[in-house]
DNA sequence: CAAACTTTTGGTAATAGTTATCAATACCAA
DNA sequence: TTGGTATTGATAACTATTACCAAAAGTTTG
């Protein structure tokens, strides 16, 4: 157990939750690094991704957990789940107020050992505007597939 | 729309799912391709993560969702949920006779446009092991921080 | 304020898990 | 057999993430 180290609010941790709020929600790094960098010009990726760890480390932030090789990031501290697509791969925020939450058990057979801490329920399906199409999604605006950071100036 | 290949069920495919019944659950690739080497010692590498995702997207296993960066499957096709220990990495499975299954709603409140089909609950605490240790999980044996591949010959 | 110390940053190299490529092989159907 | 398809093994390439480190920023102490 290492003495606590402090904790400081500086000028791109602030910037990087004021845009996690702003844009849409569960951006992965480089695309939150993108936004970020359009206000502060010199960002290093690397900063992005560090904070990001400290950040959902301190409950500021959580990782979303995918299947995918990407990490996402969620800003929403309440409590909820997720849709997946598995056409489009949106994913749907699922409010905490749900059927689900209320019917949960807090402690369900065969974890009478285990503490739980966190539960989360993904759901994996397709999206509404996927079903509308078709089998192919074809509104790239909310695909969500791996996004690479552009390219240095 | 592509035309469905053929699928065969080689003999590397047939024991990397022997091998998976046998060994202990959610292997990553890395264990996979030992445990399988040991039975086929000139199999690739390439060939086990190659069949890993075939094999997933035929229903004979199934790839585990994460927030780490390797990748694991399971081959308990039926449905069960699990539970990821944070101080050990261990993962347990949740049998699906369980109150959760039972009376969790096909389609909660917030997902009326998305047809779900399938419904993963997650479990993140502390196992019976660690909490009985304290907060510094030492059996080794039951630890599951990233696995890499054996060394080469 | 200055000195000493801690934390954070930006830039970049390294890491590591996974995929892509491709010639060679195995398998299957005619 | 022959021709076609699927798969394999070997290895190179890819890429998201992490590690490293000197410089900068911020904090505390004298």
């Amino acid at each position: 157990m290492q003495p606590e180290k402090d904790f400081r609010l500086t000028r791109q941790r602030q910037i990087i939750l004021e845009e996690m709020r702003r844009m849409r929600p569960h951006p992965n790094a480089c695309e939150l690094y993108d936004a970020v960098k359009s206000r502060l010009p010199h960002i290093s990726l690397a900063t992005v991704y560090r904070n990001l760890e400290i950040l959902s480390e301190k409950g500021f932030v959580r990782k979303i957990i995918t299947s995918g090789r990407q990490k996402r990031f969620d800003i929403n501290a309440g409590a909820h789940y997720h849709a997946h697509c598995i056409l489009c791969g949106t994913i749907v925020d699922i409010p905490v107020a749900t059927e689900v939450m209320r019917v949960l058990p807090e402690k369900p057979d065969g974890l009478e050992n285990f503490r739980v801490m966190e539960t989360r329920v993904e759901f994996f399906g397709h999206c509404g505007a996927c079903r509308s199409i078709g089998t192919t999604a074809e509104d790239e605006d909310s695909r969500r597939g791996p996004v690479r950071c552009s390219p240095a100036e």
